[in-house]
DNA sequence: ATTATATATATTTGATCATAAACCAAGGGG
DNA sequence: CCCCTTGGTTTATGATCAAATATATATAAT
């Protein structure tokens, strides 16, 4: 009975093309890369891809199930357009379940996690002010799923993912627009960290509460402007 | 232009087989029809279904995403097995996921709504009494997801559903359980209708996650005996 | 006897092809 | 003139097949 688990070591995972083409069109979707109400094909994709079309719909039905694209029967995928509601909704629950997460981090906090994360934020206010918008944004996702992973919780982390997705095609515009205002964008991520140093949880929540709202704020307004210029679709 | 939507008209569905499986699949695991480790194999089941392998495949892919099973590279599926820590972790997010669709439900209780949980409640407690468990537990989902589907979200909803179809092959445990000693199961339905009917939504809360960790900690119990045993897997 | 190697088997994964469902445009009947 | 129908086209969906990968079995060597 040979039990790998005492060993300390990893599975090495043979990466499998389905996984490939999955991840890309993920990074893709979360990045803001594909419009709200854009429609995608399967063999458009297989094509640019270099793949068959078998892996290119395994990744596309993943998608579906996590939210990211919105499948129509028999008439393939797309990307959603979310109406003012469904942002707000989108708003509500990730306040309550990023909530739970960051709450439950503070509990696990080590200090070498709270140097990372003082980095990240080091790493962005510079990036802000040199004025690199799109990895800013990649930033901004590293800086807060570190914190959500020292939740622990392999319940909560794909549920994050998911609401992450589902809002990727539109919080694109709001990382743009505040880095476009002298990069006080990351002053709430310095409260959290603060909060976070001194164990108060509470703190540590109204603050990533705070970060998350003031991007649905931007988000927000320039859906009304989407709007009233004729809809999205 | 046709707009159906002002017509409030559902669109009809041809369901396409994929869907069909899935569903069967879905409705298995979440009464507990698989064990907890057990390995589900595309051949087996296209032949038991009289499918091709596609759409069983397709419907595991999917199943997978919503982490109902776990998908071991390369070597199919199979359905987690939980550790206790695995189990507290789904019970504190339901506590926060569906604690926030008990309040939102709050505020859009209609009377008719309200007589419809009453109507199932009595029909639970008479089936309680005479104990025919299996249906209690698709009462018990019918009565929580009446509920949460007037929070009238369309995020929170698949995000719950997912959690009920992690917990599924525990839970069952639970509900049959909770039947053999006299019936005591649904006194914190009633104190969450009476909650909502009143509009306490703070109440509602308490009392919908009581009534979640009183099963949890069935299951718990159950947990250890089963790890006493030997282990799942 | 036990370990290592090789072979065989089982099962997923990727590709190709057939079918059918949905969209779009053009034409015929009211 | 408009609506309904009808064809053609596009696209996903379902089936089958081939290749790759993991597990189990058996055989041989120390």
């Amino acid at each position: 009975m040979t039990d790998d688990s005492q060993l300390g070591l990893r599975r090495i995972e043979r990466e499998t093309v389905q996984e490939r083409v999955y991840a890309i069109l993920r990074d893709k979707l979360m990045r803001g890369g594909f419009a709200p109400g854009q429609k995608l094909k399967i063999a458009e994709l297989a094509a640019a891809l270099g793949t068959s079309a078998m892996p290119v719909r395994d990744a596309l039905n993943r998608l579906a199930a996590e939210r990211a694209v919105e499948s129509l029967p028999n008439r393939g995928v797309r990307v959603p357009a979310l109406s003012k509601d469904s942002l707000q909704d989108l708003r509500e629950t990730r306040f309550a379940v990023e909530g739970l997460a960051v709450e439950r981090a503070a509990a696990n906090m080590s200090s070498e996690t709270l140097a990372n994360l003082r980095r990240l934020i080091e790493a962005q206010s510079a990036t802000d002010a040199k004025h690199v918008s799109e990895s800013s944004a990649e930033q901004n996702r590293a800086f807060h799923f570190t914190i959500y992973r020292q939740s622990n919780s392999s319940v909560l982390l794909p549920i994050i993912e998911s609401l992450w997705l589902q809002c990727g095609p539109y919080l694109r515009i709001a990382s743009e627009m505040f880095d476009g205002r002298d990069g006080r964008g990351i002053d709430f991520h310095v409260e959290i960290v603060d909060a976070l140093a001194r164990g108060d949880a509470k703190a540590a929540r109204l603050a990533l509460q705070s970060d998350i709202g003031r991007s649905f704020e931007l988000v927000m307004n320039e859906h009304a402007i989407w709007q009233r210029r004729g809809g999205i679709a």
